[in-house]
DNA sequence: TATCGCGGTTACAACGTTGGAACCAATCGA
DNA sequence: TCGATTGGTTCCAACGTTGTAACCGCGATA
């Protein structure tokens, strides 16, 4: 509690508060002597500057916030990590906050608890309209995650994404390549989000590319991208009628398709031989399933690094930049869910 | 950016700077009429505090910092879920750390940032070691998770943890009550870190219980509580001479186990007629794996809200209290990876 | 009528920090 | 030798908020 101040290194130095200040800031215009003095001073008392201080002085605080759906994702976890990681590359504390999808609380980060205690915000939107984050992203340091929900002409902030739509492409036309002529989808969203749109898309352009039909019965809507809607899921489509009933399945996400596997494991179906499995994420947990899971996965150390550069460079320009839109690569793993086979690991 | 203040509310209102703070405050002596017509102009600019100017005023913020090893760890994602309800629920807003177990970096989220930022501070502390701990704990609002690093008369700060010996103890009992003798450990810590040693013993408890006799060769040492470490050292016991090969395996983590459970099924054994797996954690990564795993699951519910509970005590109070120790319950939920069969999930 | 008490409000200072201007040598150019 | 320049340092004010004390009416009390 015996908080050390600027003042304490002062006297301890003999010098004035202001030039402890320069020192720490490692300002120009300080003498060599002095500086070691006080740095001495420092060390000794053991001075740590004050954020809440500084922010309030400066108007910023070397404090970024980075705000994701659900933590207990996999993905964003990883995401986390590499955000994390990259941020403190420049020299940024990185704030972690989740919003269960919930579009007030996602407001209330970038303008609430941002705007006056955090220096920006990394934002992966679930609930809140383009409309409204556009309004935020005008007087506020805010680069938007995942999938971009408007238009390129609309664009209201800055966005980091991967192409969702060729994403989805890349991983039907995949099991379509298998043979497959039943391919199911799972992870169209009832609320019709942007990443399910796109992803239900480039899932029909592939199926159109192979010349199979979409028939709308193998595209289930569903609440939450989780394990227990894949497996909820997976268990109602291979109820189906042995004539309908798919012989491959794309999932919107991992944990989808995690769930997916337990259904078609207790369904005694076996994989990939009754049912190929292919999904979206990279997850550390789908390379580990039984039998481990075909997936595209993300670039997350690009998506990362592109999305904390972006904001750094919001935060540190005075004036308004225009609002970029970056992409980041992906690349399908093919794995045991629809090669077969025993691979070993090594990662 | 135009950050709306108590002064531009006072004005629009027609009443003094504190008056406003009082009421947005909630403090006693204002008038219905007042309170009624501050609230009108605050509700009209959107205006909302500053966490910065009020932390440096008042010398808290409402902001807590959880620091976990490493959040792409199921538990301690799903732990974090936990610790954000209940916070949010007292009224207080959570900000998640990461140390990746970094000893420095661990001291530093209890001190730099924490003190000067944050009331205070959950820690599931991981490479640091006590004494500095406790030195933190007597200057700033400091609550441990996880187990105990000290005996009971050392103790130097709050903790809330399980019971690790008997949860270790009830999972290798479980094991050794399918009549399993070549029972294997997986979780032994090149660093011997609490954790580990704790459950070692619990694990070795439970053998000479049983009256199966403990074979170092069955509990190989590792560096981490990962997937990938699960993998590699199930691998090894599993290339063991056939006399000592295990039939059963306790791994001290679920990812752990998530590991074990990949080896086996690359060496075409199967679970649990070959080697039955239990473990420590209960994240719905065991429960939805294949076949779904045996596990010790503590309360994270009762976790998070004993460490809630305990650092905001600790924050109110002007004086020091006394350092309390917090024991959460556990359960074992046997599931396929030692019962066998196929069970229908429904969570 | 003078005093007290009290609900309601305001003025002032301070939290720790930093930008800006002022200040004080010492050195330089003319 | 004097004024100007430069490096190094200090003083002052301000960021937005709240604790303390003071203030102002008003009705109740003596």
């Amino acid at each position: 509690m015996a908080a050390v101040t600027l003042k304490d290194v002062a006297e301890r130095a003999g010098v004035s508060v202001k030039t402890v200040s320069n020192v720490v800031r490692n300002a120009p215009r300080v003498s060599e002597a002095t500086r070691k003095r006080v740095l001495e001073a420092v060390h000794e008392l053991g001075y740590r500057p004050n954020p809440s201080a500084r922010r309030l002085r400066t108007g910023h605080s070397g404090l970024i916030g980075l705000a994701v759906p659900d933590l207990a994702t996999p993905y964003f976890a990883e995401l986390a990590q590499h955000v994390r990681a990259e941020a403190a590359h420049l020299g940024l504390t990185v704030l972690i906050e989740e919003t269960m999808g919930d579009a007030t609380e996602e407001l209330r980060l970038a303008t609430g608890v941002g705007a006056s205690l955090l220096d920006g915000v990394i934002l992966s939107p679930l609930g809140v309209s383009p409309d409204e984050l556009a309004a935020v992203a005008n007087e506020f340091p805010l680069v938007l995650l995942g999938e971009r929900s408007y238009e390129r002409d609309q664009v209201g902030a800055d966005h980091v994404l991967i192409d969702n739509v060729a994403a989805a492409r890349d991983a039907t036309a995949h099991l379509a390549g298998l043979g497959r002529t039943w391919i199911a989808a799972i992870g169209v969203d009832q609320q019709a989000s942007a990443t399910s749109r796109q992803r239900l898309e480039g899932f029909q352009l592939a199926l159109h590319e192979a010349g199979v039909t979409y028939d709308p019965r193998l595209a289930p809507a569903i609440k939450e991208f989780d394990r227990r809607n894949g497996l909820l899921a997976m268990r109602a489509l291979a109820a189906l009628p042995a004539r309908v009933r798919p012989d491959a399945v794309f999932c919107f996400s991992d944990l989808l398709a995690v769930g997916a596997q337990r259904a078609l494991f207790e369904a005694g179906l076996t994989i990939p031989d009754d049912v190929a499995v292919a999904s979206i994420d990279g997850s550390d947990e789908a390379l580990y399933s039984t039998p481990s899971l075909t997936s595209v996965v993300p670039d997350k150390t690009a998506i990362a690094s592109l999305a904390v550069k972006c904001l750094a460079a919001r935060i540190r320009s005075a004036e308004p930049l225009p609002f970029e839109v970056h992409t980041a690569p992906h690349w399908l793993h093919a794995r045991e869910s629809t090669n077969g086979g025993r691979q070993q690991l090594f990662g």
